[in-house]
DNA sequence: TTGATATATGAGTATTTGGTCATATATTCA
DNA sequence: TGAATATATGACCAAATACTCATATATCAA
């Protein structure tokens, strides 16, 4: 039994309105298990946040040390430590170490390849 | 004078450590009006719910009306519709009528191609 | 018009989260 | 070793936000 079926077992009347039950079955084929859709939206999340995006946009560019985008983005380098550390842990960046500087960089081209179609959508986009 | 040097003027000392002035403006250089990021954030930030990633995955492969959506993501027909709003505002969907139901796309090819690289990055990722 | 259906929306609430401040860790140099 | 530098981290707080519930709007059918 599946999800869907499984919520409407446990409800004495099943109150869910289903227009086209073909449709709702041709999405649930291809989806997406809920763990692996929920890193994906984690990855989307971390770049979803202006500080963030900044810190990736210069990124792109150079690689950087934290003070020094403590600087560019104009916050403490504390607030920058942190953001790095869920982009560390999240895969979207990476550092090397360098004596007492650790230098960040993208992890990988995906994450370039990510921005670069973000970029596009907004300038072509139809959007406000 | 630009916003670092004006945030420095604004302090008796500036206490902004910078190891690689170059870098910095290196990164400057090439960085996108505020303006401009803070609404890329936003489209990053939107795929960036459970949620709303599941209603996007789903348009993906087909058109769906909103209580559709919401049987297939086992929500109220209210929160989807709160979410497919928002998802509107941003240009991330749109809408067609068809009498009293409303039929849900991706706005563009720029959102499948997003969500197809997110894709790519979760499957072949070094991440955790 | 009246009733039914499909969706939208406003208010309120609990959770998430981005920042600050204080403190801890790690590396270099004297 | 001890001091200085560069970064990391934990606790806390204010703002953002995803949902629920109640209500409003829009379309269709009789």
């Amino acid at each position: 039994m599946d999800d869907f079926a499984q919520r409407c077992a446990n409800e004495d009347i099943c109150n869910v309105r289903v227009i086209h039950a073909d449709k709702i079955e041709q999405a649930r084929r291809r989806a997406i298990p809920d763990e692996r859709l929920e890193r994906l939206a984690l990855t989307y999340r971390m770049l979803g946040d202006p500080t963030r995006l900044k810190i990736l946009m210069a990124l792109r560019e150079v690689e950087m040390c934290v003070c020094d985008l403590a600087a560019f983005l104009g916050i403490s380098e504390s607030a920058a430590s942190h953001q790095l550390r869920r982009l560390r842990e999240t895969a979207i960046v990476k550092n090397r170490r360098e004596g007492q500087v650790l230098y960040y960089t993208l992890n990988d081209a995906h994450v370039a390849t990510l921005l670069d179609v973000g970029i596009d959508h907004m300038h072509e986009g139809t959007a406000r």
